[in-house]
Order: structure tokens, then C-alpha cells, then sequence
DNA sequence: AATGAATGAGAATTCATTCAT
DNA sequence: GATGAATGAATTCTCATTCAT
């Protein structure tokens, strides 16, 4: 008889030899994901793929889900960790400049895994500890509306929470489509532009729009 | 596991009786799949549910992907009708009544069967021709177009494609995301003016300003 | 992900092809279970012992413990009709009588399927419905009750409950012990013999003793 | 599932610290068995218990089989110890005394670590070394046939083998039958005496009968 | 046309046991 | 002696699909 499947992580590696295999794991799922897609991606097929046994894969994540959702924290952190650090960097940046370099990070930022990005997007139920691909969304709008509040001189007047949360979801819609739709306009500038000219005039005052 | 399903829809139904079986299978199929989620939903949970036999639901839908394929189709149906039929409608309002008009009508559409739409959405895997829940977005696209030609005048210069990639995008995404996270500025109007001052914000021309 | 288990009966048969797959099922689980010892009945090879796939077994016992359940409930149905069915011949009787006539009619209902018996009794984990081998003595216990009540003219004075508690008890644990270390002192009477003794020693008035 | 398990105990510990590892191990396999059931008790979970790790357990012990037999032997010694010290003290005791103190004594032994003992009761499977819970009963009928020897002036004439059997196995049950279900009756006294009764008019002359 | 019994590959998960460090 | 990472066969259970009635 099968109990219910925990989902938090297992017990933490204490020898070097785990890490590699954790590593080996994680890097498994998300090749197996992308290549056979997330329904047929099997804890044993995956375990296979990891040049590790069955066994050794429960013994660090107590469950599928558990293993897609580290997989998923990972890749948002590599996601949300660029994004962070860059928040600091056009903090002082005046709206129109500001945007276009957020817009064009996020960009970079889609562009790193973008396979396994549509196959997380795209196939894993938002369902759980899974949904949380959507984590990166909740700390963008954080950050968003943080930069508003910094420069709400620039700003036509909004309700700071509701125009984080229609600038975030557009960006981050627009990207994912483009992404799966049109990654050739990921690369060539114009579309950063268009989600630029989106943002800004948006949030801009009348008058210090920019072209 | 038996053979690789077929998914073509099986035959044309020829009598009263069997469009009622069908129709009773597909709300069984999603009342299921509001309740039990796309996973838990197996087609003999499906048929008991509706009533009938899995050998019927098999008479009428060759595999499962067909099955789900076809509400699907019925949803999105449902949802581009109202869409189409409002489009002759707006064509010749201006630039804020037109969005304002269609955005509102968009919110209205999800609001038909938010929690079937939400499963739709989140669970669904988007493959094959699972993927037809963005259909919709197609659909919409192409009359976003339609409607930018016949006013270019009153826009800013810009790639129809392009904008009208932008426009349908965002606004889908907004729309979905209200309904799972916001569902309660759906109906106080608050969103419906954010949504509508984002596109004309964006496509408008300066002097044309709506605030 | 495997759910909880149900262990409630699945759905009744309605066809006649299913009465015999049910039998089936429990007869090959009584012959795999006396064969292979519980730890190794799998349902797998009890249904290949059926001559019927898994999904027929689970398609009518939800779980392992459903399955053997139902058996132990088979098993104890036969041995408690008998009792009952002799509870009215023997209520008349007077103490000696009764009691040789009820240990020996114990003693044959042990004989039926004594190596279920013992399987059941000794590799069954006797948790949740499985300890269910033990409804007979509750039933037992209260038939045993009914009969003192009757005859308390021929009794000492003694409390019903305790006394049926210490005779039922006494009498199947004597049985069983018999059923597997001593199987030949089961037919030749000199068990039916002390063990009436027994009873009729510890609940008889002195001047009714019978040697 | 690696090759056939040994039985036989490893080797003989050499050192006070194998000794305090042994005991650590023992007392953590029956505290799990008790809290987690035999069936989820795994080697594993019982090293992690135990402080020790898995290769530890297997130094000592060379299968799970060996482990809990361990622990069995263990419990029973502990409880055997008891009634053989006993025995001096009642042998030259009148059937009635030496009876109500050994039922007594009985009871006691069963109320030393009784969550234990039902668990290896219930749960364990009784099959190879496991079934040597019922040593106890082997060393209690050869006692209970030696103070019978020393007393048939006292008793009316009996298979000595078959009486003891009678007299062991019924008291063993009503004591366990009374650990697990009746807890209460034996602390306050009623229990011993109804199955000092029991004994005593079941063994005893009529005359020499004790109310 | 409908029924529902039957199928069986395949999925997730556990656990006794080994062995390199 | 001790550690704990690794193993992988085995187990329970599900579910899309078929087909005899």
C-alpha cells in the first residue's frame, strides 16, 4: 500500500557523492521533461536517464512532485536571482530607461532555459508545490511595485498594486508567448520595444512620454 | 495499455438520441474535470458520470485526448461566438469605446465557466490538439487586426501584426489572471478600466488620449 | 500517486460472468494465501492464480485488504452459521450436554478449512477489518451469554459477561492451539473431552458435576 | 531485493560498546514496532531510531527476520525468567494458592511492556523463528506438567501432557484476550480470580474444591 | 446502439540489503 | 568498526481501451 507522498525535500546530502547525484537528478528531470514531455516522464525512466537507480532518486525527493518542484524552484531562482540583482542596478533609472532594460532582462532571463521553461509552462499542472513556476510572477510584482513607489513623480496617479499587477502579468505573458510563438522577435530588438512602448506609456504622465 | 488512440472524432451523429449522449457526456466531462481535476479524471469516471457506458463514450470519442478535445472546442466556441458577433458591433467606434466595449466583453466571456476555463487553463496539457484552448487567442488576434486596419488613422504608427500580437496577449493574460487571483475586480469595473486605459495607452496616438 | 486505498466492497456484480470472477478471485486468494504465506500473496499473482488480469480484482476489491477481508469474512460467515444454526438445538440441553455437544460442533467448524485457518489466524496482521477473524468470537460470546442466561438454575453463581468472556476465550484458543499442534487429538474426542471438562467444571454447582 | 537473508546471529560482541549498540538497537526496533506497526518497521527506520545507521544494524544483526527474533527472544526471556523463579516458590504450595499466584504472577508478566507484547502478538508473523513468542507457552507447560507431577495426590486423574496444554493455553489466551481487550479487569483482581477458578476446578478433586 | 466486464502495460513508491569510503 | 549512499526487484494500484454479449 502506498502512504501519501510528502513533498517537502527529503533529508539534507552529507557526503559529497549525494550532491552529484542530487545534481545528476535534477539535470535528468529536466531533460527527460523536454524531451518526452511531462506525462511521460517517469520517476524510473528519469532515474534512468540520471544513470541512478529508482532508489536513489526517492531518496532525495519523496516524490514526483517533489522532484518536478525542485526542478521548478531551481529554475525560477536562476530566474529570480538575475532579476534581483539587477532591480538595484535601474532603481535610480528614470521610467522609459528603466523599462526597456527590465524588459530586455526578462527577456535574457526567458531565453536561458527556454525549452524547459515551455514544458514548465506549458505541461506541468499548475497544481501544488508545481504552481509555483508562478513564484517568479509574485516577486517580480514586488519588485515592480516597489520601483513605482520610488518614482511616483513620473507616474501618472495609479493604484500602485493593480498597475504592478497589469504590468507584470502583460510582460510575462508577452514573453512567455513570444518565447513559443515567436522566438525570432526575442532577438531582434522589436518586440523588447513594443512591451517597452506598453509599459511606459501605460505608467507614464502625458508628458513625458517617449516615442 | 492498448494500441495508440485515434483522434479523429468517430462519426456524425445521426439521430436525437445520440447528440444527447453526446452532449451529457461532454458536461459530464466537465463537471469532472472541475471536480476531480484533468488527472483524476479517467473516462470511466467520466462515463458513469454522465450516465452511459464507457462503451458509449467510446462509440462517440475514439480516445480521451478527443474527448477533452472536443469540450475544448466547445468552450472556445462558445467564448468566439460572443466575440464575433460583438466585433461587427464595435467596428465602427473609436479607439477608447472600442476597447473599453471589447474588453469588457472579454471578461464577460470568462465569466461564463471560470472554473472549467480555470481547468482548461492550468491543467490541460497544451499538446496537440489539447492546445486549442488558444484558439481563442488566434481567433481574436486576427479580429484585433481587422479592427486596426479600419482605424489606423486614429492610431500611433505600428506593425499591425505585431500590436495585435501585443493587445490579445496581454489582454487574455490579464483576463486569466484576474479570474484565478482577482476575481472580485472583475466585477467592479476597476480592472475593466486598467485593461482599457493599457491598449489604448499603447496604440492610441498622443493627441487622441483618453485619461 | 498511488491514493488512499478504499477498503469499503466495490460495486455489486451485474452480470452473471462477475459472480464467478468474484469467486474465482477469493477462491485462488484462500489457495495463494495457504500456499505462499501472506507476505508473498501479491495481488498480482493471486489474480494470475484467478486466471484473471489485476484489473478485474481491483475492478471488484478496492485494495489488498479489501480482498482478504472479504475472505475472512467468507471464511467466518461459514463457521459462524453453523454455530448459530445449533445455538437452538443445543438451548434446551442441560450444562453437560450442551457444552460436549458445542465444543465438538467447534472443534468440526475448525475442520472446514483448517490451513485457511491457520494462515489466516497466524500471518494475518489482525488490523483494521482484517482482525475481523475475530467477529466469531464476539458472536460467540453473546450466543454463550443467551445460553447461561437460560440455565442459571444449573450454574453457579457467576457474572454472564466475565464467565462467557473466560469460556469463549478458553474453548477457541484451545481449539485453535489444537488445530495446529495437536491436529490428531481434534478427532479422536479425548480433546472434546477435557475441554468440556473444562467448562463444565468452571461453570457448573458442585452437586451438578459430571465426572 | 538482494540475495537470500541468514538467520543465525552475526557474531558474538567483543566489547562493552557493541553491547550498548546491540541494546540501542533491540530497544529501537520495539519502540518503532510499537508506534509504527511491524509492517511499516523498516530496517532503515529502525537504525534511524536507534542512532545507529543502517550498516551498524546488519553488523549485528544479519537480516530483519534475525532483528526481530532478537527482540522476541528478548521478551520472552524477560518474561520466562519470571515464572521459572516463580516456580521454586510455589511448588510446594496447595493446588488453590499456587494457582491463584501463578495466575497472578501471569497476569503481571503480561503487564510489563503490554504494547510490545500485543504487537508481537497481532502483527508478527508467526512463521520460522518469528513464532517463538510461543516459547513461552513450551516453557510454561513443562512447568505446570512438573508441579503437576509433584502434586497428583491434590488432582483428580489426568493426562498430564493434555492438562497442562489445556491449563497453559487456556490461560495464556484469556490473558492476552484481557491485555487487548479488557484492560481494566486486570488490575482490580475480578480476572484472577475467575481464571484461578477456572484452574482450580478444572484440576481439582471435588472435594479439595476451593469456592 | 449500448453495456460493462475484462485487460495489462505501466506508474509511483518502498525496503531489505550491500559495499565503497 | 562505522557510515550512509546506492541498489533494483517487487508491490500496489490506475486507467485508457477493447469486445463479447
Amino acid at each position: 500500500m502506498a502512504p501519501k507522498p510528502r513533498t517537502s525535500p527529503r533529508k539534507p546530502p552529507q557526503q559529497a557523492r549525494s550532491k552529484a547525484t542530487i545534481d545528476a537528478i535534477l539535470t535528468a528531470t529536466a531533460r527527460v521533461l523536454v524531451k518526452e514531455g511531462f506525462d511521460r516522464a517517469s520517476t524510473n525512466r528519469i532515474a534512468e536517464a540520471a544513470g541512478v537507480s529508482v532508489g536513489s532518486l526517492y531518496q532525495y525527493f519523496p516524490s514526483k512532485e517533489a522532484l518536478v518542484a525542485a526542478l521548478v524552484e531551481r529554475h525560477t531562482d536562476l530566474m529570480s536571482a538575475e532579476l534581483s540583482s539587477a532591480f538595484e542596478r535601474v532603481a535610480k533609472l528614470p521610467l522609459a530607461a528603466a523599462a526597456r532594460e527590465l524588459v530586455e532582462l526578462l527577456l535574457r532571463a526567458h531565453a536561458i532555459e527556454p525549452a524547459l521553461h515551455k514544458v514548465l509552462i506549458e505541461q506541468v499542472p499548475r497544481v501544488g508545490r508545481l504552481g509555483h513556476v508562478h513564484d517568479v510572477e509574485a516577486r517580480s510584482m514586488r519588485l515592480q511595485r516597489a520601483w513605482m513607489e520610488m518614482h511616483t513623480d513620473e507616474l501618472r496617479p495609479v493604484d500602485l498594486d493593480l498597475a504592478a499587477f497589469v504590468v507584470v502579468t502583460s510582460v510575462e505573458a508577452l514573453t512567455h508567448a513570444a518565447t513559443i510563438y515567436h522566438p525570432k522577435k526575442l532577438t531582434d530588438g522589436s518586440l523588447a520595444t513594443e512591451i517597452t512602448a506598453l509599459v511606459v506609456r501605460y505608467l507614464g504622465k502625458p508628458s513625458a512620454r517617449v516615442a
